[in-house]
DNA sequence: GTCCACTGTCCCGCTCAGTGGGACACATGC
DNA sequence: GCATGTGTCCCACTGAGCGGGACAGTGGAC
């Protein structure tokens, strides 16, 4: 978990992770694969370290990560999913939606995430300096391209978009799509592991799931689109991610030059493509403006 | 806990929350006082009902709650403020950032919400049957006023704002403004409220705390704004949860009268004042757009 | 109508997981 | 220098959380 680049500055500071032992790449495949415990056949991924987690809290919270792939879930589903007692289950639920994170649909009898949930993501994105920083010129970006607008994060092998602002087109061609993406097939996470070695490592050691027919699956591509990033001075991906989405994306770097952050400027490949150098230039000139911003 | 609203249609439905034996009003000041157990002076406010929560998973969620007043907190500040031991303290936050709800600043060493949190925020928020049904809506409706848009849902004795489509100047005016509002303070309260007999009646349970000088501070005048929100099928408010903001509100019923949201227009009092006629009548018409295609 | 298989909720007894106290190294300020 | 703070780690005790099982209610197949 790499934590210090998403409140910046601190150029050459410390990278460490807390140390709760477990692997750096870990983080990869939330939201995606619910959780570890829920998926005891997952590639290759240790287990959670039992020595720092506690025991009822870590169940509690992978009884959310649950809801990451479906809307409304029964107890029995949980406890099924979750390997635990269809008791212990209830009571987690029940914990968890006196407290707002999950709710009770009356209808269906089924439970879902929570309103309260909603406010306290809401409450962590606000408090991201970095994206503070950044969106006012991610407003100014949208409307002088005319595309919709992403700050891509790292987030252990994968790029978490902290701020998405929409254009209406874009907001019906990104309905739905998901918040986080292993870095090897967005246009974000090439502009940021080209730039950032560990990033870049990280992927490498948990592999290339394939999203579509275009998406990078070796390591030698890999190394190969990592350098055309940086000879390039942006990120490109033409539905690597989502057939029919294309994407700029420039890093945002501390003084040293390592990037921490992406913008980019997604849209149909075909409204993409046309004068893809302006976009880049134009792209890249704002993600200058915002590292200088954070440096100062 | 009135949930069956978020997720209409439901007219008329069962407006049961989970029997977890914990009054309705609770939820309010939530985010605002941070957590039941760290104000053991609350004001008669029952405890939390014992029978159904799981210990350690609601201290871990008083945890996240501490964080609502300030950005970062150590161990020790997080002790003292819910009365565990130190030790304790440290654990809960340790299995916190397993999970990415919470990171460490590798700077400082203190503690802060996390990007994951934000991330399972951004899926509560987009499983919102309400929200995905109002935002074309609501877009519309930020483009012909030309102001700040807010989608309002009840929680407990408050307003919380599901959606937010700001303009580049609003961006400005509420940058870091709540998204939960005590319902007697904001002009989507008095419209939800004029229309929701519970609602109205939880507030009127809670009181009326102060946020600027205008503020609604007795029972008879709440129940003189309602009335004169019903005779004008908007709400109205001036300046009285942040001084010089103002606000006009619609609410969004279902077939049987009763309200469980509404939209708003949100700016500087001076813009407002001038037409606010054709502004009511504005929102009027998108909130009963929203409700008839959520009736359908 | 009667099955059956499934649900969510609740209760209870066992035991292990979570608790607080305390030790420790380190940092800051008088 | 000392005093007081911090975060992290260890350990022994015990009560909190676990699973098993009972129960009522529901929905579908027949």
């Amino acid at each position: 978990m790499t934590l210090s680049p998403l409140h910046p500055p601190s150029p050459g500071g410390a990278r460490t992770g807390i140390p709760t032992g477990i692997p750096a790449g870990m983080p990869s495949g939330r939201l995606l694969a619910p959780s570890r415990r829920a998926v005891p056949t997952a590639i290759g991924r240790a287990p959670i370290s039992g020595s720092e987690t506690l025991k009822s809290v870590a169940t509690a919270l992978d009884v959310l990560e649950c809801f990451a792939l479906d809307d409304e879930l029964g107890v029995s589903d949980i406890a099924r999913r979750l390997g635990i007692a269809k008791s212990t289950a209830h009571r987690l639920l029940s914990t968890l939606c006196s407290r707002g994170l999950t709710e009770k649909n009356p209808d269906t009898g089924q439970y879902r995430l929570g309103l309260h949930l909603y406010e306290l993501g809401q409450l962590a994105q606000s408090r991201l300096k970095l994206r503070q920083t950044a969106l006012p010129l991610l407003e100014d970006l949208r409307r002088v391209s005319g595309l919709s607008v992403h700050l891509g994060v790292i987030d252990g092998a994968d790029i978490v978009y902290a701020e998405r602002l929409e254009t209406p087109a874009g907001r019906q061609l990104l309905a739905g799509v998901s918040r986080r993406w292993p870095s090897h097939c967005t246009s974000s996470g090439k502009a940021i592991a080209a730039f950032n070695a560990e990033l870049a490592q990280a992927r490498r050691d948990i592999g290339f799931p394939p999203r579509t027919t275009g998406t990078i699956r070796s390591v030698a591509d890999y190394d190969l689109a990592l350098a055309e990033t940086r000879r390039l001075g942006v990120g490109i991906g033409h539905g690597e991610a989502v057939a029919g989405i294309s994407s700029v994306a420039a890093p945002v770097r501390d003084l040293s030059g390592r990037a921490y952050a992406s913008i980019s400027v997604v849209g149909p490949s075909s409204a993409l493509i046309g004068d893809l150098d302006r976009t880049a230039r134009l792209v890249r000139t704002v993600a200058g403006h915002i590292a200088h911003r954070l440096s100062a």
